[in-house]
DNA sequence: CATTTTTTGTACTGCGTGGTTAAATTGGTG
DNA sequence: CACCAATTTAACCACGCAGTACAAAAAATG
């Protein structure tokens, strides 16, 4: 595992202690939620000691406010290695919606860490400086690949960019937080692969039926 | 307040008991969920003991399914209320997805016991016997919904009315359970009342687009 | 009224929790 | 080595938690 500070230079040491720390109090925080999880079992899977949690984070809400932070990070990281800018903006936005959906469920683990801030009415993110600009590039993305669309005369105008995002998002993490309720009423068909390729591409179809101009097959 | 039986006579009423302790606990459940649910809580809120809890109900967990079934109930009293028999298909559709989507937000609490019993991995639901029962009634009426429609002409043919019902559901739920998040994330500007009536017309047009027959340009 | 059965209140318990105390260990520097 | 500051360990604590023991009071039954 991670090869624990037995090397010469403590300085460097903080650092991965910090990140060995944040790996596993972020499985513990999507698995459990804020309140389920247990200080203790943090400490246990850490190569580290209980006490060096709150040596480096105060509290266990402290602890939480790290995670967050750490998982946005680590998610933002993904969003990069989208290239747009050189498909059309139809094609574009298809592609976004795609790789919305099968990210979200490769990243269920943000999934549920998300879900379980809003459970708690997002007390934590309000109060995170930075949060909004930690998520205003993904707005922007999306602004300037409608303003492309619409300059284009593939979109039509008057559509808010915001609630573009909005609808982005919705079935993405629709499909991995209710996952488990909506299987247990109706069966896991949706959630097979051909299940997940068959919501994915409806997404697709949905979101595009909102921005396509008018005369597309006229 | 539910004046109790103080002095007097004893007023048998379990059932009357049974329900506030349900109702307390519902709100309990839904505002902490299931880790920060404290039963200690829940019985000061009733208008009877924490005895009482234990005797109905057995322990914390048994409480919980039993909440759950109970929240189940008051949600679907409320779907009886749509008339969608008198109304063409397409009319029909836009206004379960309407009355879904005002539904999902006056039953917040609702929403929220879902959004954490997901967290648990529906852990409970899955074993509630009779959890497909009580969803059963929802896909059937999307089926029926869905079978008028094509035979009325104004659907296209094979379309997966699970499917349906999962984008009926996805942005009413969505629309709840990460509200706080997305408007920590990028304003509220969707979460006031004409954002909230934008929305909605939009989840209604994109779903719209999925099983509507091509020749809609009349 | 006596007896049994059901419903409620009081007071408690054992344990796991988040958090802490205080000292030991380590590496860097003179 | 002596010394200091950064780091780690181990034992510890107060408290809140889910759950219970016990039985009084009310109803049911005779």
């Amino acid at each position: 595992m991670a090869t624990k500070p037995k090397s010469r230079t403590w300085t460097q040491d903080p650092e991965a202690v910090r990140q060995n720390i944040l790996n596993v109090a972020l499985v513990e925080f999507a698995e459990r939620g804020f309140d389920g999880a247990r200080v203790n079992h943090i400490a246990e899977m850490t190569s580290t000691s209980k006490r060096m949690l709150y040596y480096y984070f105060g509290d266990k809400v402290g602890l939480y406010r790290a995670t967050i932070l750490f998982a946005y990070e680590n998610a933002k990281a993904m969003d990069h290695d989208l290239e747009l800018d050189e498909l059309t903006p139809t094609e574009a936005l298809k592609q976004l919606v795609i790789k919305t959906f099968k990210n979200r469920s490769q990243l269920e683990t943000f999934t549920r860490l998300v879900a379980g801030e809003n459970l708690r009415r997002g007390a934590c993110v309000q109060q995170l400086p930075d949060y909004r600009d930690i998520n205003r590039p993904t707005l922007e993305l999306i602004r300037k690949l409608y303003a492309r669309g619409v300059e284009a005369g593939e979109f039509k105008t008057g559509v808010d960019p915001l609630a573009l995002l909005w609808f982005v998002l919705a079935p993405a993490t629709f499909n991995v937080s209710n996952q488990h309720t909506f299987s247990a009423a109706w069966g896991d068909q949706l959630h097979t692969e051909t299940g997940q390729q068959m919501l994915c591409d409806m997404a697709v179809r949905s979101l595009l039926s909102l921005v396509l101009a008018e005369n597309d097959n006229e």
